[in-house]
DNA sequence: TTGAAAGCGCTAACAG
DNA sequence: CTGTTAGCGCTTTCAA
C-alpha cells in the first residue's frame, strides 16, 4: 500500500497540488465541478494527507502531552489517574486532538524524556499532573515558555495556569458533616505529597474552628494516597479514640476501613468515615463510603480545553480555575454515640 | 524562545548544516576538533532537533499508537487497562518510543479516529486491544497492512500478530485447585465479550472432564467483566448451590462477593471463590481473593517489543505468545464440606 | 572529511 | 478561481 501525495492527487485529478490542498482545507473559492472532481479521486483512491509534512509547515502537530510525574507502577494503584486520563482523552476527541502519554519508571527516565518533549515541535502543549511535587520540572516548565495547564493546584501560583477542585471547601464540607452529626474527636488522615491534600486539612481546620473545635495535633496523620499508608495512619490514630475521621481519598480510606476492622471497630457505628474522591473504591468498600464527590473526568476534559486556549492565545496566560465538589452520604457515617451508650452496646453484644 | 535550526548552528559553529546533522547522529567519520566545536554550540544554546522535519525525511516518527475499543467509561473501572497502559508506557521508554493514547466516548468516534490514526504518516504501529469484540476495525487492520500488535487472543488467529496469556491452562488452573480441594459443584461465571474469557472456560471444562465432573449449565453464568455483571451472576448462580465458583476477573469477583455476603453466605466457609488476574481488587477485597495471577505488565511492555520488531521488519509477521500465568492462594478459598458438617455449624451458630 | 543540493509532502503567498 | 513557487527543518546522496 505505497501513500499517495498531493502531487499525484492533482496529476489524477488534472489540477494542481494547491488546488488540491485548497479542496482539502475547504477553501471557499474554487470551482464545484472542481472541487467535486477532486473530491472524487481522493475517495476513490482513500488518500490521505501526511500529518507530518502538514505539521512541519504548518507549526501545529495537534497533538498535546500528559505528564504524570510519578512513578510508573504507583500512578495506576489510584483509579484517580486512570479517570482523569479518560476526561483528557475525551476532551482530546472532543478537539480533535491526539493524546501523547508520558509515564516513567525512574526520576531520571522524567528528566531526560521531558527534556526531550519540550522544543522538539512534536507536541503543541502539556498537561501536567501536581502529582507529586517535582520542582525541578515546574521550573523548566515555566521558563521554556510552553504552553503548560497544571491539574492540581502547584505551591508556586503565580505565573501558573491551572485547574483545580475547590480543595478548601471540599475539606471544610467533610469535616461540617460530621460535626453536624456531633462529633467532637474528628481525626484526619492527610497528606504532603500535593497541594490539593494540604488544602483539604485547611479546610478541616477551618469548619474546627468554626464549630470551637480545638485542633487537635494527635487526631493527624498523614499518608500517601495509598491503601496501605491510609492503613498505618489510622493504626496511628486509633489511640487516640476518635469518632470519626476525615480520609483525604478514598484509596487511603480504604485502608483505614480494614485498620478499623481489624482493632474490632465498626463502621459507622463506632468511628465514622467520610473521604474524598468517590471513585470506584468509595462504592467497593464495604461499607460504602461517604465521600466528597470531585468530578475528575470533567477536570480532564477543562484542562483540555483551558490548554487549547493557551495554544490558540486566546486566553490569557495566568489563570486559575476551581471546580466545585459535592458531599455524597452513604453508609459509613453516622451520628456520634455518647460513651455510655456504647458500653450499653457492648454489654449487649457479650450477652450474645 | 526563538527555535534554532541546523542551519543555524551550522552558522553558530562555521560549518555546513549536513556537518551539524552528522554529529547530532553520531557520524563516525568527522574530524574531533570539529565534532566538538559543534557539540558545544549545541550545548550552549540548547539546540533540539525538530522530529517532526526529522520523521517527514526518515519516514519514521517512534511514536506508537495505543486503541482501547471500549467506550471511555468502561475502560478504567477495570485496572486491567491501567496496568496493561503502565506496562507499554515502560516498554516505550525503554525503547524511545512515543506513545499515544486513543480512547473513545462513542462506536462512531472509533470509527472517525482510527481512520485518522492509519496512513498519516504519524506514527509506526499500534497495539490493539481485544477488549471488544469489533470486527469491523479488525478487518480494516488487517487490510492495511500496517505494523499490529494485538493484545489479547483475537478471534481470528490466522494472520494476526498477538500477545496474550495462556487463558486455557489459566482456567485448567483454577478448576483444578478447586477440584483438588474436593469441590464438585463448581460454578463459572464468564463472559462472551472477548476470546479470552471463553479460553478460560475451555480450561475450566478441560479440567471438569478430567476430574469425572460432568459439566453443568445451570452452573453457568456470563458477565462483562465489570463488578456489576458479576454481582448480578453471582445471584443468578446461588439458587443451584455451587460450593466453589471461578469467576474470570478480579472484578466481576467483587461483585460475586457482595451477592454472597447479601445472600448470607460466607467465603470460604460456604462457598469458595477464585479469580482471575491478580490486580488490584484481589487484595482489596474482604476476603482477600485467590487468583489466577497474570503478569499484565509484562504483557504490555512484551507488545511494544513485539511490535518495534514489526516496525522494523526484523520480526516476522504472524507470530503468537502466550505468557506464563500461576495460581496466587489466598483466603477466599477452603475444602469443600460436607452437608452434615454444615448443618452442624449452622446449629453452633444458631446457639449464639 | 566536508559541503552543496535535492527532496520528504505539505501550505501559503503571489501572480495571473 | 487556479497554478507557480518558495519554503518548513531535516537527512542523504553525490562530488569535491
Amino acid at each position: 500500500m505505497k501513500r499517495l501525495t498531493l502531487e499525484e492527487i492533482g496529476k489524477l485529478s488534472g489540477v494542481s497540488r494547491a488546488t488540491v490542498s485548497r479542496v482539502i482545507n475547504n477553501y471557499p473559492h474554487i470551482r464545484p465541478e472542481i472541487r467535486e472532481r477532486v473530491q472524487t479521486i481522493i475517495d476513490q483512491t482513500g488518500y490521505k494527507p501526511n500529518v507530518v509534512a502538514r505539521t512541519l509547515v504548518s507549526n501545529r502537530s495537534n497533538i498535546i502531552g500528559l505528564i504524570i510525574p510519578s512513578v510508573v507502577q504507583q500512578v495506576f494503584s489510584d483509579p484517580y489517574f486512570p479517570t482523569l486520563i479518560s476526561g483528557i482523552a475525551r476532551g482530546c476527541n472532543a478537539n480533535n486532538l491526539v493524546l501523547s502519554l508520558y509515564l516513567f519508571d525512574s526520576l531520571e527516565d522524567e528528566r531526560n524524556l521531558f527534556q526531550a518533549i519540550i522544543g522538539t515541535g512534536l507536541i503543541d502543549g502539556l498537561i501536567v499532573t501536581t502529582a507529586r511535587r517535582n520542582q525541578e520540572m515546574f521550573d523548566t516548565l515555566q521558563e521554556s515558555g510552553f504552553p503548560v495547564v497544571f491539574v492540581g493546584e502547584p505551591d508556586d501560583i503565580a505565573k501558573t495556569t491551572f485547574i483545580d477542585i475547590d480543595n478548601i471547601t471540599g475539606g471544610y464540607t467533610a469535616a461540617q458533616y460530621l460535626l453536624e452529626l456531633g462529633h467532637r474527636r474528628i481525626a484526619i488522615i492527610s497528606t504532603h505529597i500535593n497541594r490539593s491534600g494540604e488544602s483539604r486539612l485547611e479546610g478541616y481546620r477551618k469548619a474546627l474552628h468554626e464549630y470551637g473545635v480545638p485542633f487537635d495535633d494527635h487526631l493527624v496523620a498523614y499518608g500517601d494516597f495509598s491503601l496501605d499508608s491510609g492503613y498505618s495512619a489510622m493504626q496511628s490514630l486509633i489511640p487516640h479514640q476518635p469518632s470519626a475521621v476525615f480520609v483525604t481519598n478514598d484509596l487511603m480510606a480504604l485502608g483505614s476501613l480494614r485498620a478499623l476492622r481489624e482493632a474490632g471497630l465498626r463502621v459507622p457505628e463506632d468511628v465514622s468515615v467520610v473521604s474524598f474522591d468517590d471513585l470506584s473504591p468509595a462504592t467497593q468498600a464495604d461499607p460504602q463510603l461517604t465521600t466528597i464527590r470531585q468530578p475528575v473526568q470533567q477536570t480532564g476534559k477543562d484542562a483540555v480545553t483551558m490548554l487549547l486556549g493557551l495554544i490558540n492565545g486566546d486566553v490569557q496566560h495566568p489563570q486559575h480555575v476551581f471546580l466545585p465538589n459535592e458531599l455524597i452520604v452513604r453508609a459509613s457515617t453516622g451520628a456520634v454515640r455518647s460513651k455510655s451508650f456504647r458500653k450499653q452496646q457492648e454489654a449487649l453484644d457479650k450477652g450474645c
